[in-house]
RNA sequence: GCCCGGGUGGCGAAACUGGCAGACGCAACGGACUUAAAAUCCGUUGACCCGCAAGGGUCGUGCGGGUUCGAUCCCCGCCCCGGGCACCA
């Protein structure tokens, strides 16, 4: 066959149809017959245009599943879009266009970019969280919480901007001020909330941490574990001196992780959003504590100044019986723990500061193992040692007495030992259009009274006006607010609060399993073969809160019956930041890089081997383009060799063993990356090197091994390159896609070389090679080092002391 | 401040973790082909030194020490870059 050209504009447009027109191409079988591979990548939001991260993302799982394709796997590879958020809303709002049309139109688009760039993507399963038929399940999930009491609301402190009159989610405050009106500072304030009790599966979250450990980058694992951020300790009730209003006794509870240190505490801090610091503070304290409460200096804690004030009042300990004074402290913060500390300057550095700062006394109560007690201390101590001027406490360790003095508080009911974590409950509520309804009413006889399941979805009415001003559009809209109670059949009005988005991605990968069920979110006996997911690919940024989410949410779904698994991802890879110039692309920096503009001129192949080529896959890299011609490049000489060498035919050649070495080697290679450590670079790099050595030998080469390397070639390529690797497949005559042929595999006898090449040092100075046969003994090699020439003239005069010899790798001589 | 990554030619990187540092690619330079250019093909390319030459030598993986026959790789102490967390009591 003659030398082909490589036209890949001609090659793809024409896979890329033939590809769409079959949608049977990439499906999963799902009968059992062949073992299942879940391939997995995080679904995008459909901005309107694919960037530089998205083509890196789905390229490494494009030729993941496409090698899985070839292992023989029967690969779930699906796509899907998050699709419900801000920007769409915010777009309505200044194009007064309507985020659904807004979204639909982006999602266009964007499938058609990623159809163009031949991901192996079985769009059968596709998923568009801001449908109803998907939505609709977050709804019937939701009030599946609300049965298990897992969903609640609560009165809570939340981000208010004035100028908008609506809440803000903490993303949106940018330095104290709204993200919308630069200089409005925001207020906090406390509104209903719906929340979700993350909190309730702190334990397992942390516990089930040992399922997924060797499947997960242990970077992950630890953000996790910080972030869910358990503590031991100790909460102990501190008496406040002197009754309330009604005369009744009341107490300030603490948590602290060290109550060893309690005889030391000389103060007692309450956080300003403290309901008893509004109580103590009257007159002129109470302005001087709403200007705490609001102060925006608190936002930003790498500049918080310590800042406090002394209420007038004086709370017991109840250990030692001192009067200790009541303050209240900017940096206590009422969202951890009890939202009150106990301040031991001697041994907490930020109580040492604080103390320091308002002349509040310092009493060591702790000495170090090996050690006296710090008298006038400059420093906290803040290790453990032993207890000292702790009444009967003094002389136990700290460790002992943390213990025991727990048992006490516990036994005589003024606290108890106590586990807090950072993990807060997840707010889920928004006042925003573009998200799923909450499926609740709200009914004067019967308060809060959940959507009957029947009456889901709760669907979001199109005909509402944006002005990105007052309460949510949903807010004032009189048909979707004014509504029945399903219990009474009373006049009720509808939740106007949608749910955070981070929800509707939580649990999409279940439902790509069962797309189409009405009946359930997915039927559990369809999913179970498939989970966990095998491979999870995406970026770090999410190491935190989707995959945190939907942690929890596999958890959920598994105490309600719809799933076995305790963990939805057995094995996370998480790809690399592009970058550009060393800052991350975004939006609001205005540098992002389109993918059209390479494929066009390049072709998907190129610009796919280019992104894998660039660096391996875990690390970030920066936007530099100048080497893509040389992608193009390694394809056209690729192609061109294959095709005017894929006839075959009889008699034997020269350099027959060394090609074939070279195949097998490289086979070898590339199997290996793939099931090692997915270093695609090195990979796209021994196919080069192959490529090479073929064109070194092809004049040499008999046609049947000519043959032969150019179908090897091929499938090797068909991961990387599929559209080329298709071509080539059918133009050289053969059938069937050549993703799901049999991947090759190598041997080791014609992979291996027939002599080595083994360098040979002086005293670990390079002085020499020497040529041995593979194979050759640690004796064979250590007298052909001795004998060479070279290696001679090095040795003359000296003695040799001892000779190292690594068979296959070196001989080092040391001589005196 | 704390916890992770990372620092290798002009550039992206490799060296599969203690054994020839710089594979592969880009860029650059030289040559072939061409009326010419592009494309393509062949070659050179870490720095410095000695030599007319073949060849030989010294240095070299952020910096300073250490372990070892041998260190990009392990240990100790620093510097720089990227990411995450940051008054969590």
């Amino acid at each position: 066959m003659p030398e082909k050209p490589y036209h890949h504009q001609d090659i793809e447009l024409k896979w890329a149809e033939r590809w769409a027109a079959d949608p049977a191409l990439y499906k999963a079988v799902d009968d059992g017959s062949k073992p299942r591979y879940y391939v997995l990548e995080m679904l995008p939001y459909p901005s309107g245009r694919l960037h530089m991260g998205h083509v890196r993302n789905y390229s490494i799982g494009d030729t993941l599943a496409r090698y899985q394709w070839m292992r023989g796997y029967d690969v779930m590879h699906p796509m899907g879009w998050d699709a419900f958020g801000l920007p769409a809303e915010n777009a309505a709002i200044k194009n007064r266009r309507h985020p659904a049309e807004w979204t639909h139109s982006n999602v266009a688009h964007m499938k058609k970019q990623l159809q163009r760039l031949g991901f192996a993507y079985d769009w059968d399963r596709e998923v568009n969280t801001c449908t109803p038929e998907y939505y609709r399940w977050n709804q019937w999930l939701f009030l599946r919480m609300m049965e298990k009491g897992l969903a609640y609301r609560k009165s809570s402190l939340v981000n208010w901007c004035p100028e908008c009159s609506t809440v803000l989610a903490n993303e949106q405050v940018i330095d104290g001020c709204c993200w919308r009106h630069e200089t409005t500072p925001v207020e906090q304030r406390e509104l209903d909330q719906w929340f979700l009790r993350i909190t309730e599966y702190a334990e397992q979250l942390l516990d089930d941490m040992a399922q997924i450990e060797a499947g997960w980058p242990s970077q992950v694992i630890t953000m996790q574990r910080n972030w869910i951020g358990r503590s031991e300790g100790t909460e102990v009730d501190f008496g406040l001196k002197g009754p309330d209003q009604k005369g009744n006794a009341q107490k300030i509870r603490v948590f602290t992780t060290r109550v060893d240190t309690i005889y030391g505490a000389t103060c007692v801090i309450l956080a300003p959003e403290h309901p008893l610091s509004k109580q103590l503070c009257a007159g002129e304290l109470a302005a001087k504590l709403k200007a705490m409460v609001d102060d925006q200096g608190r936002k930003d804690p790498e500049n918080l100044v310590k800042e406090g004030f002394f209420t007038g009042h004086f709370a017991v300990n109840p250990y030692s019986g001192a009067e200790v004074p009541v303050w209240i402290g900017n940096f206590v913060l009422w969202g951890y723990g009890t939202g009150a500390i106990m301040a031991v300057p001697a041994h907490d550095e930020r109580d040492f500061e604080f103390c320091k700062k308002y002349s509040i006394p310092i009493v060591p109560v702790i000495r170090p193992i090996e050690g006296e007690l710090a008298v006038n201390p400059t420093e906290a101590f803040t290790e453990y040692g032993i207890m000292e001027n702790s009444g009967e406490w003094s002389g136990l360790t700290s460790e002992e007495g943390r213990r025991r003095m727990s048992e006490k508080a516990e036994k005589e009911g003024f606290g108890k030992a106590s586990i807090t974590y950072r993990l807060k409950d997840w707010g889920v509520s928004r006042q925003r259009y573009w998200g799923t309804p909450i499926p609740v009413v709200h009914c004067k006889t019967d308060g809060c009274v959940p959507v009957p399941d029947d009456q889901l979805p709760v669907v979001l009415p199109p005909d509402v006006e944006f002005t990105g001003r007052g309460k949510s559009p949903l807010a004032n809209l009189k048909s979707f607010l004014e509504t029945t109670c399903p219990k009474c059949g009373g006049p009720a009005e509808r939740e106007t609060d949608t749910m955070d988005t981070f929800v509707d991605s939580s649990w999409y990968f279940f439902r790509y399993v069962d797309p189409k069920n009405e009946k359930l979110p997915f039927a559990p006996e369809a999913v179970e073969p498939w989970f966990p997911v095998d491979q999870y690919i995406g970026g770090v940024t999410h190491a935190i809160l989707h995959l945190l989410y939907s942690r929890f949410w596999c958890k959920v779904m598994r105490d309600i019956g719809l799933v076995k698994v305790d963990e939805p991802f057995k094995n996370l890879f998480t790809q690399g930041m592009v970058q550009l110039h060393g800052q991350t692309m975004s939006k609001s920096k205005g540098n992002i890089v389109d993918p059209d503009e390479m494929v066009q001129k390049y072709g998907a192949d190129t610009c796919r081997l280019f992104t894998l080529f660039a660096a391996p896959p875990e690390k970030n890299m920066d936007w530099n383009e100048s080497s893509v011609e040389g992608q193009w490049r390694f394809l056209t000489r690729l192609f061109k060799w294959v095709t005017r060498n894929a006839d075959g035919g009889e008699g034997s050649g020269e350099t027959d063993s060394r090609a074939l070495r070279k195949l097998h080697q490289t086979i070898r290679k590339i199997t290996s990356d793939f099931d090692n450590r997915w270093h695609f670079n090195t990979s796209i790099a021994a196919l080069m090197e192959l490529m090479n050595e073929l064109y070194a030998c092809e004049a040499e080469m008999s046609p049947a091994v000519r043959r032969e390397c150019a179908e090897k070639v091929i499938l090797l390529l068909a991961p990387f390159a599929p559209f080329a690797a298709e071509e080539l497949w059918e133009m050289t005559g053969r059938t069937g896609p050549v993703f799901k042929q049999q991947w090759p595999g190598f041997d080791e006898e014609l992979a291996r070389e027939e002599a080595l090449e083994i360098p040979v040092q002086v005293n670990g100075k390079l002085r020499g090679r020497i040529t041995v046969p593979n194979g050759s003994s640690k004796e064979e090699q250590e007298q052909a080092a001795l004998n060479d020439g070279k290696i001679k003239a090095n040795l003359d005069g000296k003695s040799v002391v001892k000779v190292i010899c690594v068979p296959g790798k070196l001989v080092n001589i040391v001589v005196k």
